[in-house]
DNA sequence: GCCAACGTTGGC
DNA sequence: GCCAACGTTGGC
């Protein structure tokens, strides 16, 4: 099994919008960066685990974990003109934007903020991703030991 | 193919 | 709200 980690902002979709959406289950639809697309098209795994990261918030951090429910397909905001996501130049015969279903495992027994990572981006968390001075990719493999460290904070 | 301009991300 | 970092766009 794979790890990641999806950031979203909670003013648009957070932790709190999964557990309440049926089946605690959403697409994880809008990623318009190739980088990311090429994960959600071509690595993601149908059981797969993701840690769900809050970002742009006042405390940025880890806040669940999620299954990967439906693997990679394409994105239909991207057709909708009227969307926020539309992109007229994604042909509907060669899909540019992919997405997957995501459903909320389990919310973690507290966050476990950026600040916190950080604090172990030298040793225990040295090399990942997401702690990379400028990193912006919204979607992030996780290693098995990261994936393993972060849950021993909790 | 280069690179300046521009838009977005996301921590602070 | 600021701003650094980075991806994308488009003129040349």
């Amino acid at each position: 099994m794979q790890h990641w980690l999806m950031k979203t902002e909670p003013s648009t979709f957070g932790v709190e919008h999964l557990a309440a959406a049926p089946r605690r289950t959403t697409a994880w639809d809008g990623v318009r960066n190739f980088q990311a697309r090429n994960m959600l098209r071509d690595e993601m795994r149908r059981g797969d685990e993701a840690f769900l990261y809050h970002s742009s918030t006042e405390v940025p951090g880890v806040v669940a974990i999620m299954r990967i429910v439906k693997e990679g397909y394409p994105d239909p905001t991207a057709f909708d003109r009227k969307h926020h996501h539309y992109d007229p130049d994604s042909d509907r015969a060669d899909p540019r934007w992919f997405m997957v279903d995501v459903q909320l495992k389990r919310r973690l027994a507290r966050t476990i903020t950026l600040e916190e990572l950080r604090a172990h981006a030298r040793k225990e968390l040295a090399g990942m991703l997401l702690l990379r001075p400028g990193n912006r990719l919204s979607i992030t493999p996780v290693s098995e030991a990261h994936w393993k460290f972060i849950l021993s904070l909790e």
